[in-house]
This record gives structure tokens, C-alpha cells and sequence, in this order.
DNA sequence: TATATCTCCTGCGGGC
DNA sequence: TGCCCGCAGGAGATAT
């Protein structure tokens, strides 16, 4: 699943790629994948008609294509199966193929997306806290690898919050970019359950989550990546390797590498999350 | 206003 | 073999 190492490989691939190329047509083939682009898929299509790459940038699980001469960005988010590929033209049609753009490269820039749950639109920037953001990025937080992250100013948010740890990392406008696996990773790190309240918990402990989902995702990027079966992969179609190195995501029943004990998995939020049951003990008084 | 839950979507795998 | 159901989960919408 796409979460801030996988954008950023991403990212990287279009930078080398696609920077300088001129768009010279679009086809959008699922209307759901710019159904966030209100003007709908012909206007995307026109709009992005003729403009060139000058800057591929991101925030988050967030990244854009920043267009010349419109001065406008293309968002893109790849959801959990969202792929953004560099194809020769001759390579056949994706079986989930929602979005082409030609380019003046002799190259395609394909959107592939099995779920649905990403997709393109066009936006304008806007000045925020000093860098210039699309706007549906907005209220998007900084994320932990980004250069101005104030990492004690989102401790003094999450002690004014009253909600679990997990939501709150969760929570994009407070800290951007991690996922359920990264969350999962972080928590074991710092050796907190994520069910802990965060207005409970010590400064420290914060700052420990906070650097350990740094960490994790410094060296997930490191690897290009995490990936469970082809449902990401970078722009060349090629999968990372950081699920290999995972401590406690997608690990249930197995031993904990620090403890032994055997990992456990619970729901949370409609979704799955591991821990170890020694070294992440649960809080004693459960929200209701 | 803050927090919690629901909904969208598709393909895979397990159970029957 | 084929059908049904649960599961995966990011983020906006809706509910509390």
C-alpha cells in the first residue's frame, strides 16, 4: 500500500522521467479516477493538453506535477493501488489502466489504479506556511522527512488531543504520510500500544514515536519501498523490498524480534494492526 | 468543535 | 466448479 517511502520512489521516477515533458494529449478511460477534478475528465484532458513538467514535488502521500505555462499543479494520489508508470507505447494496455497522458518524450504517463480509491486533479497553489501547496494539499501536515518538520510542535498537538495514538498518526493534518503499516512499525518501535491515549502520554514518549516513524520510513525508502504482491511498484513496474524487513506488520502469530512473544493482531478502525502483546502492553482502561 | 464511524471500490482467497 | 463472503485500507463525508 502506498504510504509516504512508496510516494517518494515514485516521485523520484517521475522526476527522472517526466521533468521537461510536454503533454500532448489525454485520455481518461474511468471517470472515477478525476472525480475529484469537478470540471470532469473532457476539461482535465484539455487543460492538461500542451502544458510541461516543471517540477514533480510531494507532501505526504500527496504528489504533484507543477504545469508551465498554466502555473498549475496535477495531484495525484495513488490511494491503496494507484500506480504511476512510464510506458513505451507499444507496451499493451494495463488491465487497469484509468489514465494515458502522451508525451512529447515518446513515452506514456500511465495511471493504473485496480481500487479506485486514487486519482488526478488539476488545482491551483497556494502560499501556505511558506511553500507553495496545490490547493486540496492544504490542510495536509508536514510529514517527518520533510526538512521543516517541527517534531515538538506536533507533540504539543498530540498532548492537546484526547484520541489513540494510532488515529492520531493516522490523522494526516497532524503528521502526513504514514499508513497503517508504517503506524504499526512506529508503535512497535517506541513500544506503545496503539490504543494509548495521547494527552496521557509523556513528551518523551511522543518524541520517540515520532522519530521512530522517521526511521522506519527513512529505511523503507532506502529499499524502494514496501511491497506485498504488485499492487505497488515504482514507475518502471518494480516492487521494493522493505516487507521484508517489517517487525510486526502482516506478522501474526510469529515471534516478536525483540521479545519473542508471539504477534498479535487486532481491529482497529475497520482495519488490521499488530503488535506485540509483551512489548506493547495494552492500556488498562479501554475507551468504550 | 472534536472525535468516531461509514463509505467508496476491486480482486483474491477461503469455505462450502 | 462455482458461488458467497470477508478482507485489504486512504480519505472525505457523515454522525455523534
Amino acid at each position: 500500500m502506498p504510504e509516504l517511502p512508496e510516494v517518494e520512489v515514485v516521485r523520484r521516477g517521475l522526476h527522472e522521467h517526466v521533468l521537461g515533458a510536454t503533454i500532448e494529449s489525454v485520455q481518461v478511460l474511468h471517470p472515477r479516477a478525476v472525480r475529484r477534478h469537478e470540471p470532469g475528465p473532457r476539461d482535465l484532458a484539455l487543460q492538461l493538453t500542451g502544458q510541461t513538467v516543471a517540477a514533480v514535488q510531494r507532501r505526504g502521500k500527496y504528489l504533484w506535477l507543477v504545469l508551465e505555462p498554466a502555473d498549475v499543479a496535477l495531484v495525484v494520489h495513488l490511494g491503496m493501488s494507484g500506480q504511476m508508470l512510464v510506458q513505451p507505447p507499444s507496451v499493451p494496455d494495463e488491465k487497469h489502466l484509468r489514465i494515458r497522458a502522451v508525451l512529447d518524450n515518446g513515452a506514456d504517463l500511465r495511471f493504473v489504479d485496480q481500487r479506485t480509491f486514487g486519482g488526478w486533479a488539476l488545482a491551483p497553489l497556494v502560499e501556505i506556511d511558506g511553500d507553495l501547496l496545490p490547493v486540496p494539499v492544504s490542510h495536509i501536515a508536514r510529514d517527518p522527512m520533510d526538512p521543516r518538520f517541527d517534531a515538538d510542535a506536533v507533540v504539543n498537538i498530540l498532548r492537546g488531543k484526547h484520541t489513540e495514538i494510532k488515529r492520531a498518526l493516522l490523522d494526516q493534518t497532524v503528521v502526513s504520510g504514514v499508513g497503517n503499516i508504517y503506524a504499526d512499525e512506529s508503535l512497535w518501535r517506541a513500544e506503545l500500544h496503539g490504543n494509548r491515549i495521547t494527552d496521557t502520554l509523556s513528551r518523551p514518549k511522543l518524541r520517540a514515536v515520532l522519530a521512530a516513524a522517521r526511521e522506519v520510513m527513512g529505511e523503507a525508502l532506502a529499499q524502494g519501498g514496501t511491497s506485498f504482491d504488485a499492487l505497488y511498484v515504482n514507475v518502471n513496474g518494480e516492487s521494493g523490498y522493505f516487507d521484508r524487513s517489517l517487525d510486526v506488520y502482516g506478522q501474526e502469530n510469529r515471534p516478536c524480534s525483540r521479545c519473542g512473544a508471539a504477534i498479535r493482531r487486532e481491529k482497529f478502525m475497520n482495519r488490521s494492526s499488530y503488535s506485540c502483546p509483551r512489548c506493547q502492553p495494552r492500556p488498562r482502561v479501554r475507551r468504550a
